[in-house]
DNA sequence: CCGCAAAGTTGCGGGACACGCAAGTTCGTG
DNA sequence: CACGAACTTGCGTGTCCCGCAACTTTGCGG
């Protein structure tokens, strides 16, 4: 049997639809006219059953993202030990989102959309992000040799790793631009990397 | 007579009534604690007059932090025009906060610490500053010759800087901290400024 | 000084949400 | 196959946010 029993599928099997329903429907309609009612309704399940899996409709949203910035701190770790940190972090971030030259799927595009542009969805993310980002502040005081409970440096780090990804899917997301995702964020972090300096005018 | 007569005047009146009130009594019983009824009643006002102010209890408690973040594009047009831009970032940061010196206010650091610690007000809190990043886009483009619509870098520098001014107050607000609230603020805007350079090790 | 339009406040009511609780149901292990 | 644990569900409750329609205050022009 696969991982932790046929219950633990089953219910990680409930949670995705709930938080795939949730996405769709609000991409769909539009996030204010989505009911807890409709998504419970669109997985299978009763209202009640959703918040037992999520305590909000921004919560069920934002978790298949959240999941994915929880994994940054492990591709961190498997990244080369000599290889120059903003070098990994740079590299792990792109590898989060590169489709290999794939143009990029639409739904998911929505949905990065929707949590940069509905309030209350971008409020989730952002809470939940730096929620992540201590677990990213421990990976990279690990490889730094420091602690991320008392040195700023690894929080730091993290946080400003956070705002790079941020602007550069706002950036991605702007009319006219030509560039991949994993490019924007080659560029972000790089720029970052360099101590953002003041360009000459 | 002040600014906009006296009906402006008394506008900002309950308005900043009402959000002291939800800081203050979230501080003294638990955010989950306070109705706003509470809040309504504290400030001399009927609960639906509250949501005639603020949408939402976070809202309230975080409007006032809000409204210095909203001051940074401001004190940043005001710096010396020669000044590199980094220093200019750093010294506006630092006098959003400076005390001169005096310790500082009891009530302020609890409130601080109720954005970092309470989730919705936390959620709250990142989605403004967001918000407020926008403006201050604005001014950093202005002062280097760029485009906050179309390039990447004050957008960047802007929410980097946002990043930094919140694991600074983390800092500050940890146990065993003998820095000001400045000073941890100079030294996370120094490092980024610098490139967040891994240290040798 | 006064009355009137604009702005602000309030109460009411409804829609939605989040969650405690206590049944009912399903699962998987011994 | 039987039994306890885990999960689902319905119900009830407390809270929130806001539209709407009175009512009250404000301050301006005659």
């Amino acid at each position: 049997m696969g991982t932790e029993g046929l219950r633990e599928r089953k219910k990680e099997q409930t949670r995705a639809a709930l938080s795939w329903a949730a996405l769709r429907l609000s991409v769909e309609r539009g996030y204010r006219n989505v009911l807890v009612e409709d998504i419970a309704a669109d997985a299978g399940v009763s209202p009640r059953t959703f918040n037992n899996y999520f305590a909000s409709k921004a919560e069920a949203i934002v978790w298949r993202h959240i999941n994915r910035a929880k994994a940054m701190s492990g591709l961190l770790r498997d990244r080369p030990r000599d290889e120059p940190l903003w070098t990994a972090l740079a590299e792990a971030s792109a590898s989060l989102v590169d489709d290999g030259g794939v143009p990029p799927d639409p739904d998911w595009v929505a949905g990065v959309r929707l949590m940069l542009t509905e309030p209350e969805v971008l409020g989730e993310v952002l809470r939940r992000t730096v929620e992540a980002e201590r677990t990213l502040a421990e990976a990279i005081a690990e490889r730094t040799g420091m602690d991320a409970g008392k040195d700023l440096y690894p929080r730091l780090v993290a946080a400003a790793l956070s705002a790079a990804q941020r602007v550069a899917s706002e950036q991605w997301m702007q009319e006219g631009n030509d560039l991949s995702m994993a490019a924007c964020l080659r560029e972000a972090i790089g720029q970052l990397a360099a101590g953002l300096p003041e360009p000459p005018h």
